[in-house]
DNA sequence: ACGTAAATAT
DNA sequence: CATATTTACG
């Protein structure tokens, strides 16, 4: 917590040679006019006073350098992360399930579940710890909390195709992928459960370049096949055209049904009787992207980390 | 550590 | 019931 940074080059190793990268960047990030002035306080004086809160230091460009050297250093850390892997998800979203309403009567307990979702980036950090007592993911005392099934949102969908793109369909295991992830929090089941389904939705998809998407897979189908699937030999990889995006407060309400984000059904393409035609074909991406945008607020809580 | 299949959870 | 994610196994 306690590291000193220094800014000094930091200056010229923004301003050297930014290629696409750097613009790519930018084209995701938040225009100018939609941010708030760093001078602006974001807790009224009189709240502040009020809730005895130290008014915040008056952030300057001094902060805001310091965080981005904090990025920066952490990014061009020489080990072996490629360089697309840019902020690490801190977490990844999770959803706790109720372990203390036996309201089931049969198997078919659903009630009240929190989302978490992921943050990312530098002041994102934050946030974390609220004293809810609910998280104790951080306490070795509390043996009785299962790990919350993790949610595949959309967002660390993208970032494991990429990974996966990149390392070419080839090479890529568990293991590796959940490195250049670089989400806290993922295990490798998670991963490695996710690149089964994931495998399974990519061969569907090569059998049937003649077929439309099958309705039953909205999710995968929303990312494009990454076209390294020529097993030749050498490398599979892909620029990886997409540097992660810290998108606004991902915060997100499933309250409503469930809405899946498809990905493919071992088994039919098949005529046969399918249910969920009319009403499924949501693609999980846009309304979750739109709720983002639209987000009115959220109380949400982040919980620090999931120890390994 | 991987991959696949069966089991649960939603 | 279908799908998503977890767990069990070879």
């Amino acid at each position: 917590m306690g590291e000193e940074v220094q800014m000094n080059d930091y200056e010229g190793e923004l301003g050297r040679g930014d290629d696409d990268r750097v613009l790519e960047w930018e084209s995701g990030l938040p225009s100018a006019s939609d941010l708030m002035p760093l001078s602006q306080s974001l807790i009224p004086p009189e709240l502040a006073l009020a809730f005895s809160i130290s008014p915040e230091p008056c952030q300057s460009m001094f902060d805001v350098n310091r965080a981005s050297q904090n990025t920066l250093s952490s990014l061009c850390r020489p080990s072996q992360l490629p360089s697309f892997v840019e902020d690490p998800i801190h977490d990844p979203s999770v959803v706790e399930g109720n372990e203390n309403d036996p309201e089931s009567t049969t198997k078919d307990g659903s009630d009240a579940r929190k989302i978490r979702r992921l943050h990312s980036t530098e002041e994102a950090d934050s946030s974390l710890r609220t004293e809810n007592s609910n998280n104790n993911y951080d306490d070795p005392s509390v043996r009785t909390s299962k790990r919350p099934r993790l949610v595949w949102t959309p967002q660390l969908h993208k970032r494991f195709v990429d990974v996966v793109a990149h390392l070419g369909i080839k090479s890529a295991v568990p293991k590796t992928i959940i490195q250049l992830m670089n989400v806290e929090g993922l295990t490798r089941e998670n991963v490695a459960s996710h690149l089964q389904k994931y495998r399974l939705y990519l061969n569907r998809m090569q059998g049937l370049i003649n077929e439309g998407p099958s309705s039953s897979d909205n999710l995968f189908a929303s990312t494009p096949v990454p076209q390294s699937f020529h097993e030749s030999d050498a490398n599979g990889h892909m620029p990886l055209p997409t540097p992660y995006l810290v998108l606004p407060v991902p915060v997100l309400d499933v309250a409503h049904g469930h809405r899946h984000m498809g990905m493919p059904v071992p088994n039919p393409p098949a005529p046969a009787t399918y249910h969920g035609f009319g009403s499924h074909p949501y693609s999980m991406f846009q309304e979750q992207q739109r709720d983002w945008s639209t987000n009115k607020f959220g109380s949400v809580l982040s919980y620090p980390h999931i120890g390994p």
